[in-house]
DNA sequence: CCCGTCCTTGACCAAACGGTCAATCCTTGA
DNA sequence: TCAAGGATTGACCGTTTGGTCAAGGACGGG
């Protein structure tokens, strides 16, 4: 079934799992790279009931697609024009941060959308995305003009946010690989951007 | 022919044509995305004949991979330790940029590879890469004991330099879509950075 | 307990997949 | 000019792909 959302208790918890499965496999494969057999095995469904579910591969993919735009724009929706500016800013690093930890498969299957050309979200992205960035960027432009924050370019400054806090999902092998044995990467990625906004967004004299 | 590199003229002509059409595929779709027939079309080759050039189709996938990781590795290296520690950082930060501009589908394949989780990549990270990283992260140490930079961690230091370039690579499509018409995203990337990384690098009095 | 609906799947399909091979075409150096 | 080796490809192979379908199993309200 295509439509809309489950109605029965085993419609709701197959669902679930046929998502959680394809969350999987698309996160780490992309689209085309990604096999229904694949799915159907981690979900512990035969490929047909995977169907019976899904009109199509297609439909799994922007399934997942919807439901991690909803938590992505989140937070930085949270940003508030009324607190303090670098308070809010630094606690948008630091929630996108923690984003990007409890769910780096959905942070990877943005990334593969993106890497692809985003064939399937161009419309949310210069739709609601661009909108919300159009509007946080004036409320960071005010907080500029007020002498409160640095003066950068705001936009931009949304984007090394959102640069420098997927990466430590998207490259986690990197990271690790890098790092050696002995480190907690979020940890350290927490106090590293810590710092780097508190002094980039400290208002010069 | 797996042979080593190209003995003829003919040879060195449809090996470079067919990687640069590997490149374009593997680039957009990952490793299992891709396919010999896509290849095939883009390079104006047919299919048998791209398997007289390569063995199989990761063959050509390794060719890439071997070929990126020097590349990539270079600026880096570049980094000098005699030179002026702030101008030393700058100029990395802008030889990366420049790359992630210049060679795109090169970023996005390393990206791909690393979202997959590099089982392609595995031992040059944990070997070249991260001795090159182990060595560069002692210089940006030393200057920062000498208190000619500031203090930060500094292997996440170098991660904040690769997010912050790549991103304009593989997110190129998000980026764009956000800024809108009548931006140079390459640019404004570089204005930013450079007042990035130097307000974050100026050492506290 | 029974029947209509929901759920499940083995068997199947056409297309696309990576790869092979024999036959042929083309280039080149003597 | 001509033979030998390089280059090219149509036809083909076995497998995998996304997706279908009919048939049967399970479930729940009456």
């Amino acid at each position: 079934m295509t439509t809309s959302r489950p109605r029965t208790r085993i419609q709701a918890k197959n669902h679930a799992l046929i998502l959680e499965a394809a969350l999987d496999v698309f996160s780490s494969h992309g689209f085309r790279g990604a096999t229904l057999d694949q799915i159907a095995e981690r979900a512990g469904l035969s490929k047909p009931n995977l169907l019976y579910y899904f009109a199509s591969k297609e439909a799994m993919h922007q399934a997942l697609l919807a439901r991690l735009l909803e938590t992505w724009l989140d937070p930085l929706r949270a940003m508030n024009a009324g607190g303090d500016p670098v308070a809010e800013i630094l606690a948008y690093v630091q929630r996108k941060l923690q984003l990007a930890r409890d769910f780096p498969r959905e942070s990877r299957l943005f990334a593969n959308e993106m890497l692809q050309g985003a064939p399937r979200m161009m419309d949310a992205i210069t739709g609601d995305l661009k909108a919300l960035v159009d509007q946080k960027a004036k409320v960071l432009q005010a907080w500029m003009d007020q002498g409160r924050i640095a003066r950068l370019n705001p936009v931009h400054l949304i984007f090394s946010i959102w640069a420098l806090t997927q990466h430590y999902a998207d490259f986690d092998v990197q990271v690790r690989g890098v790092l050696g044995e002995g480190h907690d990467p979020w940890a350290e990625a927490g106090e590293y951007l810590q710092t780097l906004f508190t002094r980039l967004l400290r208002p010069l004299p």
